[in-house]
DNA sequence: AATGAATGAGACTTCATTCAT
DNA sequence: TATGAATGAAGTCTCATTCAT
């Protein structure tokens, strides 16, 4: 398994992963993501060990993807609550740009294919939303609950809004400050 | 007369495949449910023609087990907020008592597997809770938005409670508290 | 296996044989014949102990009808062409009165599942055929053969000639005299 | 480049296939096949997509290799007479040659597996047949039916004198010509 | 005697992975 | 390194036959 030869292959099987398990889930065939990639069968296998190795890298890389969306709109320096509104909107745009995107993660995230270490790395990826949450935490209604908790509850709003906004592209904006009414509202209180 | 068909099996199956499913992913052989079962292979395909059937019919069940327990907890004629908590402690309860039961439903519910007629039945099985969602939905951030939304947001929320009450059976009470409080802030500011 | 209880399910399950048989070929599911025969799969049992049972027991059967019919329309003390025509019209009606008989017939014969015992049988039901034959090939460009080989002449031509009567229903007559000119010249020539 | 497609395996299916459907009829497990042919059951399914496939296709590859031979016995610029019987001894001595080809042929062809689209396919490979055919046709007991028909006539004939002769090898020639016979007085009287 | 539920061997087919080219 | 042919274990599903009712 010699380190890969091709940068632009590897990202090219991601991107096919990411859209082949958001179209069929996890049972997609590899030989699929190798074609709609534009490489051969086998090319697949010198990029990812076995088909596992290539879940759990797809579902980091979903991530990081995420992450870079994130630190992009993300404020430093605000009022706590513009900060989280900028990591919230930032959320619901990459979801909307990325609508394979999201439907892949969500059959990765309850996938028993994704080893605890992938997860735990995953959770690493952009801290500034830790901070945050444990900021929101100290006030309201989760006072003493874990910080995870409250990222948990982020992430699962947020999805359903991406969901439910997708549904409706004129209405993104409306579902956007709907879905942050809800988020902030109830963490806070 | 013969042996007349047995019920017995039939949900023996469904409970099966409930905790295989949980376990594995829709990637479970039917073989491991049909064992887990107690039956043969052959007899699983006599009870569910194919196995997306078998899929399909799990996923009714699982949402009529849980709309039975939200009917036993429900009160009706009480505030709000009292039906609207009441039906938060039933699905709380329903998930900690049943943890297979809520993976296995976290699973079906982003599979492709489950047809558009299935969703569509599951969603008429426990209409209170519509109706409930109709009444938040009146005064808060979410005016405007369909019921759905509000639904689908119940759902989310509870879902991330059960995962980390499941964690922490110590705690239960706490997360439920904690949980609802952002479920009732959120929808009703 | 006891004795069958009702002749008439015996006849049922052979003629829905002959029709399933006719239809799917020879892997017809036993539980399809047992349905269209009316009775329940496992009763078709009680009256072939094997589906191989069944299929040399339709056979014959098959065989014994169009001997029936061969033993209606023959014409004894006449001149042989007159005798060999007669069985000619009777062996073509009876295939255009009974397509299906016919087909499976065509099934039953290439497989590999009549036994030489069912074929030597089948070969005795009506002894008439063989006289004629004999006679026949006394004189023509036969002469020397056994008589077997004028057999499987007559039913070859008279095979094809119903396939293709039946396809004109308009011209069965045509085809009939036509075939039985081929059979006549090319046997006694 | 990988290893190339091997034609060399594409004709061992083929003709492992002729074989055992020659001696099992159509229930022949493809397993069995890919095991006569010295492959992988897998192997089987990259070079015929299903077994209906390979079915088919075995179809035409025998009725191919029938016309090859034919194409060789066949002299043309001949009396007709002299030409038939060119394609007849073509016939006979490659249904000789290949008893498996016979018998497999003759389960193919009663099969409701094979497509029209296939058989319309056969039809058109050795078209000096069908003339041949028709000359015959002009002047005998087929005045005014169709070419089909004679040819119908030639090859149940000529299937029936192949079963014969290859009962009796000693005879061989024998059954040629008195089949012959029969084919040329029935169809020219 | 009749039924049809139950069985499990075995059918066809898929697919992750290996390896000759 | 890249390829894709080859593999065979494993998957879904069928069906002849048995047997409890």
């Amino acid at each position: 398994m010699a380190r890969p030869r091709s940068e632009e292959k590897h990202i090219a099987l991601l991107a096919a992963a990411a859209s082949v398990v958001a179209a069929q889930g996890l049972r997609a065939p590899t030989a699929s993501i190798a074609d709609l990639a534009g490489v051969a069968e086998g090319t697949l296998f010198r990029y990812f060990a076995t088909k596992d190795v290539l879940i759990n890298e797809l579902y980091l890389h979903l991530k990081q993807s995420l992450a870079g969306a994130l630190r992009k709109s993300f404020v430093r320096r605000a009022p706590l609550k513009d900060r989280v509104r900028s990591l919230w909107n930032g959320y619901i745009d990459w979801g909307i740009a990325h609508p394979a995107f999201v439907k892949a993660l969500n059959q990765l995230s309850v996938s028993a294919s994704i080893t605890t270490t992938t997860r735990s790395k995953a959770a690493k990826i952009f801290p500034e939303v830790e901070k945050v949450s444990s900021a929101c935490i100290a006030k309201g209604a989760l006072a003493g609950r874990p910080t995870a908790f409250a990222d948990a509850i982020f992430t699962a709003l947020a999805d359903t809004t991406i969901q439910f906004a997708m549904q409706n592209p004129k209405q993104v904006e409306a579902y956007k400050t709907a879905g942050f009414g809800v988020l902030w509202e109830g963490l806070t209180r």
